[in-house]
DNA sequence: ACCCCTAAGATACGTTGCGTTTCTTATTGA
DNA sequence: TCAATAAGAAACGCAACGTATCTTAGGGGT
């Protein structure tokens, strides 16, 4: 009766899921999100759902991926140390609390399901645009003066969102305090761009 | 019958329930760490273990406590470069696989229960003795002149657990590899001391 | 325009594991 | 000696997973 009127399929009734089961993500979050709640939100029933992810962490991580936020516009603040405060800021309201979240969520998950650990792992690689982002503020840097010129390696590029993830998860809760970003620039990732920067030093 | 000879009581059958939660935990990890189970292996019933602690979460924090490894010998090899190879594998043993599943698991039940994400905190705040390590090993570099006088902030002392425990959550699986450990020594941790110590330089 | 076959939707089931309740019985210690 | 305390055993209710069964809608080929 509900739903009398015409009865999903395919591409359409999978966009309806996946809406709903982000939806859940968002409201719930990923510890009590839950397979029918996905399954009543989108008017539909658990079998469709099976029939096309194999639990629930492949249910919660392909609605994470439609949501791929990025394109990470490069902002230019005029100097270093505030693009970069800028930068970890953005990377900590995007990529925050949902994402440690639904990342310790089917991380555990995962410790069951290895194909599922697979998944994650290559949804955690997808390095977005945060390789270049850091890589222009770097290299703006440069021109500037403020940094003698430095080979940023991969996994230096993809520190921040590394620093920010590992505060998130040692420090649970909300988005991250103001001091705390300044912490990590200032006390970890400047210092590490000055060293590659001065790797005559040696 | 099995248990006839004497009703264990108080700290002694704690540290009997603690040693099979911990035993539970080593071979089967947190994904199928059960309260039955570890009532079962102690030879007690699930009532005396939820007299003591919350939930399995707590449980499994409790076990792991106790085994609080450590003591990292302060181990010196004559370099800082071979110093922190020896550093970083050392950790990615001792802190790696197994403690990166129970903080996954426990962190993914903390979201449920506001309590035990506070706890999980405290465990991962306690730094043990790395920070000390971290400090001795680049004091020894300093005298050696290996780098510039540091000031080593919190948050550096402690990057190379995170540093090891990202890797970890983003690439899964086995013991870190021996080129990951030196892409991390050598792009991130090397770089960063370098830095701090140069602070001058700007 | 028809019919068939695929896939949607509903319902109900078996299982696991949590956390609780109830009751019995051993031990401690006053 | 005996009462209070806590251990041990068994069973329960509950939530959620994942599955199996069945009915029925509607798209596509003829």
């Amino acid at each position: 009766m509900t739903e009398s009127k015409s009865r999903r399929r395919g591409a359409e009734l999978e966009r309806a899921i996946l809406d709903a089961a982000w939806a859940e993500l968002s409201e719930l979050g990923y510890a009590r999100f839950t397979v029918e709640g996905v399954a009543a939100r989108a008017g539909t029933s658990k079998p469709v759902l099976y029939r096309r992810w194999k639990g629930r962490a492949e249910l919660a991580l392909a609605a994470w991926s439609r949501r791929v936020p990025v394109s990470d516009e490069v902002l230019d603040t005029g100097a270093l140390r505030t693009d970069m405060i800028a930068l970890f800021t953005h990377l900590s309201r995007r990529a925050g609390a949902m994402m440690t979240e639904i990342v310790a969520g089917v991380m555990a998950d995962a410790f069951r399901h290895p194909e599922v650990a697979e998944l994650l792992r290559e949804r955690l690689a997808r390095p977005f645009s945060l390789t270049e982002t850091v890589t222009a503020v770097v290299n703006r840097a440069v021109e500037r003066g403020e940094l003698p010129p430095v080979e940023l390696p991969h996994r230096a590029a993809r520190a921040p969102l590394d620093l920010v993830r590992n505060e998130y998860i040692t420090c649970g809760g909300g988005p991250l305090d103001e001091a705390v970003i300044a912490e990590l620039v200032d006390d970890v990732y400047l210092p590490l761009l000055r060293g590659l920067g001065s790797a005559c030093t040696d």
